[in-house]
RNA sequence: GGGGCCGUAGCUCAAUUGGUUAGAGCAUCGGACUGUCGAUCCGAAGGUUGCGGGUUCGAUUCCCGUCGGCCUCGCCA
């Protein structure tokens, strides 16, 4: 006779002491068997509740024994038995593992074949095996509970908005390409052939639009699209924690954002972050640790010794300065102990993110014991040495890394050195949450490229009013009504205030260099509701797929979605992107380019 | 588009300066075992060294190309 499976009684976590005695249907894989000859046989039963031991007796149970035994890992079975105590021989390791049931009857749902890799958190195997058997990769007990966190870390923000008055309204997914901002992905329009709808970066204008619309506070878990290149921490397509509010400025919006994120860090993970959180202007971010997302959890702050250097004589940094650059100096407390090796090392990975090398001393105890410099360049800084120690507040036995040139590539690179020199040199407390705002983000920055100013944020982001008489005479100072919670040196959200003012939004375009004509072609539905009692508003989107990085702690985004891509885009498990027929092309009205089509059929005869 | 690392058994990896029949652990298969729990013991099977070319008496190793994966710069309002 079949068992219940539809009946279980529990999952596979839950037993303990108390429910010996119980008779139970379990349900589950086969995560492991022990098969000890002619009595006994355990098998391990695995389900997304966790793990039990089922012991099967040949004496008791001579068929489900016979059964047991021909089990084997990722076979899919339902059990009924008895639950019972473990006696002496409990299994610290599992939380069920005072008990275990003793299995009367078992059924084999469905035998598994051999799997690819096993399934468990200490087996690796490579990534691009893991995403094609991907329904495998996410029995793995670190997977199981990573997507169990982000739909707690969900179900969080709902609830808490949801209490805050929010409502939840669904925005489209075939909409508008948008000229601004990341490159999107389109989709062909049957209808209107030549045309193509846009898959959203996101949901922007019409989270705009729903203020306009009065429902005043609007809330979305909302998938993003952005066809750019990926990196560890960016995927093709993202979730975005969507909001926006009407009838609010810059205070009330961080103060709704940092409560919601205290929540989430308090129900997941235990932990009581501070509110409010400090504020850093980013001016002084880039001043001091050369990232507009600083990771406050360790020191070694960028310090400015152009002036105390241009009495040396290294020719390197005297030419920086006299191209109107400036020099900036790390001091590594400790680093006088790096071997050549290490900062060799340190020299060639630096120059692979364009810096012309890494420069670099050590501060020793010279004749007397006074500090002196060596090694590196210490010999050409040997004139503002003192000076040197001075500004820097070096101490024996720490070393000077340099770097020197424009303001935006000494930040770049000293930026890229500190984190590096921190991770390496085992610098960053465990157990830590460093929260800030990045707020006074200037408005544009000039792009060589486009040869014109370019949004920090985006074309909708409010000026600060004391700031708005500049827009025309001087665009690169104006600083934005915007605002990115930081944590830890990643970017948990952007946001800002936004444009309510059809003259003032014209303005922006215009120092843009989006002409009026080009306005009104990508953006009439937005001028045109700005003119009907559009009220303030501003908002911000947190990025859903890095807090849930952060709350599990991997540094790989593709760890915290389902089913995510290669770097490439490329979708191992479903062979995506790939061809399609003919005729769906010619219903689109689209033809391939004849490159493309010689390449297509060159892959296909290979 | 640029820089870097990698590709060897089903999986994770090793293989000396370019040199005998390319090894190990896990998985698999067969056998043993009364309490294991990442079981243990005995045995077996398992390889176009990603692919193509070149150098060489001889290539997993060196060179060129190509495909794929990861990290990164550019890019990502």
């Amino acid at each position: 006779m079949a068992i219940p499976y539809n009946k279980r009684t529990c999952d596979c976590g839950a037993l303990r002491p108390s429910d010996v005695g119980k008779p139970v249907t379990l349900a589950g894989w086969v995560n492991n068997y022990r098969d000890h000859g002619d009595n006994l046989v355990f098998i391990d039963l695995r389900d997304r509740g966790g793990i039990t031991q089922c012991r099967f007796n040949v004496d008791t149970d001579p068929q489900a024994t016979r059964v047991a035994r021909t089990l084997r890992k990722e076979d899919c079975i339902v059990v009924r038995g008895e639950v019972i105590s473990r006696g002496e021989n409990i299994n610290p390791k599992l939380p069920t593992g005072h008990i275990e049931v003793s299995v009367h009857e078992v059924e084999l749902l469905n035998k598994s074949l051999t799997p690819p890799f096993e399934v468990a958190d200490h087996v690796e195997a490579g990534e691009d095996h893991r995403l094609k058997y991907r329904f495998l990769d996410l029995r793995r007990p670190t997977m199981q509970r990573t997507m169990i966190v982000r739909h707690r870390v969900l179900q969080c923000f709902r609830n808490f908005f949801y209490n805050e008055g929010f409502l939840e309204i669904e925005t489209p997914i075939l909409t508008k390409s948008t000229p601004e901002g990341a490159r999107d992905y389109l989709i062909p329009s049957r209808v209107f052939p030549g045309e193509f709808y846009a898959l959203p970066q996101s949901p922007q204008l019409f989270k705009q639009l729903l203020m306009m619309s009065g429902f005043d506070r609007y809330m979305q878990i909302a998938r993003c699209f952005r066809d750019e290149d990926l990196r560890a921490d960016r995927q093709p397509e993202f979730t975005q924690v969507d909001l926006e509010m009407a009838f609010v400025d810059l205070e009330d919006v961080l103060d709704v954002t940092e409560r919601s994120l205290a929540v989430v860090w308090k129900e997941t993970l235990g932990v009581e972050v501070p509110v409010p959180f400090r504020r850093m202007s980013y001016d002084e971010a880039m001043r001091d640790y050369g990232i507009d997302r600083p990771d406050l959890r360790f020191d070694l702050k960028l310090l400015d010794v152009s002036d105390v250097v241009r009495a040396s004589t290294f020719n390197i940094f005297q030419q920086a300065l006299a191209a109107g650059g400036i020099v900036k100096a790390i001091r590594l407390p400790g680093g006088a102990e790096m071997t050549r090796k290490e900062t060799d090392g340190l020299t060639v990975e630096i120059q692979g993110i364009g810096a012309g090398g890494l420069p670099m001393t050590k501060v020793v105890a010279g004749q007397g014991g006074a500090p002196e410099l060596q090694t590196g360049i210490g010999k050409f800084l040997a004139p503002v040495a003192d000076e040197l120690i001075r500004a820097t507040g070096a101490e024996i036995g720490d070393a000077l890394f340099f770097a020197c040139g424009k303001f935006e590539n000494v930040s770049k690179h000293l930026a890229w050195l500190r984190s590096t020199l921190a991770q390496r040199r085992g610098l960053i407390p465990k157990d830590r949450w460093e929260f800030l705002w990045v707020i006074d983000v200037p408005m544009f920055e000039y792009s060589e490229e486009d040869g014109r100013w370019v949004s920090m944020h985006h074309p909708f982001t409010m000026p600060r009013e004391e700031d708005l008489d500049r827009l025309e005479s001087d665009p690169g100072s104006v600083r934005a009504k915007s605002y990115d919670p930081v944590v830890n040196g990643v970017e948990l959200a952007s946001g800002s205030i936004r444009i309510h003012d059809q003259a003032i939004q014209n303005r922006v375009f215009r120092a843009l260099g989006i002409s009026e004509a080009e306005a009104h072609a990508k953006f009439e539905h937005l001028l045109t509701a700005l003119q009907y009692g559009a009220p303030p508003h501003g908002g911000l989107a947190l990025g859903l797929d890095r807090i849930i990085m952060l709350l599990t702690g991997t540094d790989n985004i593709r760890d915290v979605i389902a089913f995510p891509k290669t770097q490439r885009a490329y979708c191992p498990l479903t062979e995506c992107p790939s061809p399609v027929d003919d005729k769906q092309l010619a219903e689109l009205g689209i033809d391939l380019a004849a490159s493309v089509k010689a390449k297509l059929a060159a892959a296909q005869t290979m």
